[in-house]
DNA sequence: CTTGGCACTCGGGAACACAGAGTGCTAGAC
DNA sequence: GTCTAGCACTCTGTGTTCCCGAGTGCCAAG
């Protein structure tokens, strides 16, 4: 049905209306990509293309334009990806390196892919669910105040202060926090609810309502961060860029965690470090624009994702090798702090 | 030279062109605003208003627009800033209890600013330099690497991983923090580098490269978050919007934190919560857009800033009173926590 | 000083024509 | 059978013209 020449003009219409933005037609693709033959024979082949759903044209008498489905053809088939430039590549590492704490490796990075891509780049921060715990702090504020601080693996630290229902010396509060990290340390978070479940009774009587306070907000502080921050960079690069969906429409979504954490999808468990890719109308969740996303994290242990969100109409072979460096070099990053 | 009749008629002006988006004529004015005078004595007070700088006409023969100069006028000596509705003061109230942590304070407080103005909000984090040290915190990883940990009476906390020069155990880790908190509890971040500069020689020597190696990072953390954070939200009100400016190099201003933080400005020192007002062109960072914005923070101790930014034709009134109302609420909310 | 009248100006929309790009179709060439 | 060339057709986008109307500035009268 689709036979080599007739992906070989898909391809040339994908890119050549992502370079133009303009419908392209059979003369100039002819002559372009030197095809060997002529622009009649293009056409036939174009309105076979139409036939199938691949391309379509915005009016009788334009030239052809891709639909999704033929980007997605281009994406699977006719393309690949391309490796960054040595140059781009220093780019990267000289920029990741220097990162202080986890919040400037992350937001370098979003600020590197945005810039990388010229689209708009979103970075999941590490999950905490497949972290593990480093430590537990216990910082008294006063006597009837601490502060917990909980420092994962990963370099996050999430703190909390904490009214106490007596007051406590600093004594007792050190002996809990040595407690607490007999109990913890090393663990997965997602363990921490049943390891502590019986703490509380193997502790003196009259420290348990003291610690029982304090595990309830160290398991909310695990509940409530379940479902991780997202953050983006690069909305200035929309303002060029025209969606089929409104440009207001997309600037809500990016500031909403929901949508975003949806967009960006999950990572398939078998292949985590495989490039996602959603097209147009294929995101149920904002369509006109395409997603190109992975998984990131150190080895085996994909912690979160990043990706890029940008029109339809968008280089994928550039933009999918930029988003696979920068999330190979982050995951490095990672592993080596 | 503007007679009282004149400047309720650049008050008209202003008010129906923030509200409908035109210019406005002479007729229209007469009639929606029971100015008791005929359209031509109104055309004549334009010429006047006109000929001092406060409107222009886009072209010949099209209604009045204020300019830069009219809305300053406006601000200054015609409106007055317009308190918050019952309904949004509650709104105000449910949305910002419940805040668990600083991060989010702000983070809720930027974005009820933005739907609350329907313009960009931007929230600066409370700066470090006149906060005080609440507690330092030494969290041993392994023999060779501990964690700073330093907390802040706004509830901020900062860590660092720090590389030791020589293996430390435990002990000496823990004496080194009763140290180092005696030293510093309470003090200003900004006292913090004379206090610790003679600590060392009161040591004894063999904890001397290890305290110079924490220290140094001490130091350093406090100087590279001296210009603080700042976030925003509420883009997608741009979508909307025109400013003079093309849309594209607003959003590259949001993204950068040096332009926002000129943007907010400085906080007056001798009337602290006074709202700032920047119009178009008296910004000289991102003409054709306007700020509101004012200090906050608990008592007379101003933290930081935060504020909107929008189109120069912006209803100030209402804008103001909401930046006004949320700083307060929002200062309530940290002196409490 | 205010008002009504009046001529003038200019922007923006409607109607229209036209050039150009691109198509589909058909008949002929390889 | 596949490719090619030619041709008539169909659009969009652009430029032109025209006209309406809102709004103005000015002037003379109240």
């Amino acid at each position: 049905m689709l036979d080599d020449r007739k992906l070989a003009v898909l391809r040339a219409i994908v890119e050549d209306y992502v370079s133009t933005n303009e419908p392209v037609g059979s003369k100039a693709l002819a002559e372009r990509h030197n095809l060997k033959v002529s622009p009649a024979t293009v056409r036939n082949d174009m309105a076979a293309l139409e036939e199938e759903g691949y391309i379509t044209q915005p009016h009788t008498s334009a030239g052809r334009v891709p639909t999704d489905k033929g980007y997605r053809l281009f994406v699977d088939r006719l393309s690949q990806v391309k490796p960054l430039s040595a140059a781009e590549r220093r780019a990267i590492e000289t920029f990741l390196v220097g990162a202080v704490d986890l919040d400037d490796v992350v937001t370098r990075t979003v600020r590197l892919l945005a810039q990388l891509t010229r689209q708009v780049a979103v970075v999941q921060y590490p999950t905490l669910t497949r972290s593990t715990v480093r430590h537990v702090e216990l910082v008294p504020l006063s006597d009837r105040r601490v502060m917990l601080v909980l420092i994962t693996n990963t370099g996050r630290v999430e703190q909390r202060v904490i009214e106490l229902p007596e007051a406590v010396e600093d004594t007792r509060i050190a002996h809990m926090r040595a407690v607490l990290n007999a109990c913890l340390d090393g663990c997965g978070l997602s363990t921490v609810p049943e390891l502590v479940a019986d703490l509380p009774e193997r502790l003196p009587l009259e420290d348990r309502p003291v610690v029982a306070t304090i595990l309830s907000v160290l398991l909310e502080t695990l509940v409530e961060r379940h479902d991780e921050k997202i953050v983006f960079a690069g909305a200035a690069n929309l303002a060029g860029a025209d969606f089929s969906v409104g440009l207001r429409d997309v600037l809500e979504a990016l500031e909403e965690q929901v949508v975003l954490m949806r967009l960006l999808g999950e990572t398939s468990t078998d292949t985590p470090s495989a490039l996602t890719v959603r097209i147009g109308s294929e995101n149920p969740y904002l369509r006109g624009t395409s997603v190109v996303a992975t998984g990131y994290g150190s080895g085996d242990n994909q912690l979160a994702r990043l990706g890029v969100l940008g029109p339809t109409r968008m280089d994928y072979p550039v933009t999918m090798g930029a988003v696979r460096a920068v999330a190979r070099y982050v995951s490095q990053i990672l592993a080596a702090s």
